[in-house]
DNA sequence: CGAGAGGTTGAATAAAGTCAACAAACGTGG
DNA sequence: CCACGTTTGTTGACTTTATTCAACCTCTCG
């Protein structure tokens, strides 16, 4: 499909040359998995519609969330490497993923050099999404976690077309503290402390955004071990 | 040179039939940088000789340490995104650089599918490993995430032909600890316990694996948050 | 309508951070 | 080559933060 170009934001007068008949919808039903760890890799998937989540499951069989994948996002893309997925992914709602078989692309890439330039972006944008997460990981305090949490995901359900301001969460606080690196009580804890702090309006579920200025400066607050910490030279 | 091809491990023969000119060698200086944030990207690096250390800078000016680069390893991946550095990367040791321009690498990729193929498996694999530290920074208790580094240390050494059992530390507790997201008492203290309990002999930037088989365990043990986290369905 | 999952809140605990003192190693210039 | 200041590393005492454990509430869905 085009569509693919689309969330893949590659320029869509070259989109329009392609094959339409590649790429098939693949239809996902809530806690559906699509791939599981260890399974042989040789397709990606573009999300069309639905919110996800991808997990790693360590030596304990517990569960470590890694992204919150949605609309335009791609998934499986840690599979290359090895030619096997070291990650799962399931949907948190009902979804529709576009299949793109890793060959096509490959293939793709070599007749289109527009669409290999996209798809190395894409690659590297994962790169750096994981170290942004990787920086929040260590340095910040469980506040200033959820804070970034959710303006990021405002900024992403903005990025998609929904409101920026209200919004629903589609996954458990015991989900956000496991992608956050806390536990789920201190995920409550501290939504509910920014609720009385008026930055923001939590209904279970249901977030109202009530000063995105105010959070963002809680995401950019206070690193943990900022007094000793190394400076850049 | 065919040098890049052993190094991201291609097939040697298909790398004999390459424009050896293409790639030239840069010597780096101790604390010498390579690329800072917000440079604009062309080029990749591929270490030939020494050990660095890339970076995020927060808004802070603080570092977080992301990788502890040596021999074989690309750096400059993440900017291939936006066409900007996001992080920077600092010699720690003299070391010797390969220059990869990335339309080079585009261009070779093109030619030769096997280059193309080992370029996506190198990123892809940026990936899963950025992936594994986020296991660790969110759910492993200090003493495991030390542990980890140790072993994961040894191993990268042996992959490159040095011991797995007796290496020298090329960076400061205060940079493991950026790393791992402690601060660096707390690593020194870790490595003093580890230590005594005769898994390791250190002696500042000189470490003994005594135990490896004991250390992998200790990696493995005890996620922080393992009672009421989430068991995979 | 009842069971179970998800969520909130409180009190006690444990783990890592902070601050401080000191020792050892490094490296730079006299 | 030595002296001296700086950086790096270790260890101790104390504090803070987030976890743990527990009770309770609410909503959802067979």
């Amino acid at each position: 499909l085009g569509e693919v170009c689309n969330l893949l934001s590659i320029d869509p007068d070259t989109c329009s040359s392609y094959n339409d008949m590649l790429f098939q919808h693949i239809p996902l039903k809530r806690l559906q998995r699509i791939y599981t760890v260890g399974q042989p890799f040789d397709t990606l998937y573009v999300v069309h519609s639905g919110f996800l989540k991808t997990v790693l499951i360590d030596d304990f069989g517990t569960e470590r969330i890694l992204s919150f994948p949605m609309k335009g996002d791609l998934l499986g893309t840690d599979a290359i490497g090895y030619g096997r997925h070291s990650s799962e992914t399931a949907a948190l709602s009902d979804c529709s993923l576009i299949r793109l078989p890793f060959s096509e692309v490959v293939r793709l890439g070599r007749v289109h050099s527009e669409f290999e330039n996209a798809f190395y972006r894409v690659l590297s944008r994962d790169i750096t999404r994981e170290q942004n997460l990787i920086g929040m990981l260590g340095a910040l305090a469980a506040e200033a976690r959820v804070a970034q949490f959710l303006v990021g995901l405002a900024d992403r359900f903005n990025s998609i077309g929904y409101s920026d301001k209200l919004f629903n969460l589609r996954m458990t606080r015991q989900e956000i503290g496991s992608y956050l690196g806390l536990t789920f009580e201190t995920v409550s804890r501290v939504m509910s402390a920014l609720d009385a702090a008026g930055l923001i309006n939590i209904d279970i579920k249901t977030v109202e955004i009530k000063d995105a200025t105010g959070l963002r400066a809680l995401g950019r607050k206070r690193p943990r071990t900022s007094i000793h910490s190394l400076r850049a030279r």
